[in-house]
DNA sequence: GGTGTGACAACAA
DNA sequence: TTTGTTGCCACAC
């Protein structure tokens, strides 16, 4: 296992953990998987998702200004939209309230889950 | 090993 | 709020 794939792997994991209803921006997830200022890593690493059984809520991942990545245009866009409105997080023009949704994430509970 | 790239972040207008 | 600039660092060629 080289370290690029942990990386990966430990983006992965902290993504799953993001509970339904709450968003967490990229750099959020860098950070809280042990990769603090790897924004552009956890985009590409979503962008590589392993689409094999755990199903991973990459929707819940957005800028830090709650934005989402993707162009308003986009299919990607709409469905994430769709996704977040789901589980009842609000998206206006492309983008969410942070200050309502943003995860906080109990930092025990993630060292137990996660245990770096 | 140099170069370009990326589902970004922070900051400035 | 939106757009542009810069910094960042691992990865793919």
């Amino acid at each position: 296992m080289t370290k690029s794939e942990q990386s990966y792997q430990q983006i992965w994991q902290t993504v799953r953990l993001i509970p339904q209803g709450c968003v967490a921006s990229y750099g959020q997830i860098a950070d809280l998987a042990g990769l603090p200022g790897r924004a552009r890593l956890v985009g590409k690493a979503l962008g590589k998702l392993p689409d094999n059984q755990q199903p991973i809520p990459w929707y819940r991942v957005l800028r830090s200004n709650g934005q989402i990545a993707f162009d308003k245009h986009s299919e990607q866009a709409k469905t994430q939209t769709g996704l977040l409105q789901q589980e009842n997080v609000v998206v206006l023009n492309n983008r969410v309230k942070l200050k309502q949704f943003q995860w906080q994430p109990d930092l025990s509970e993630l060292l137990f889950k996660l245990s770096f």
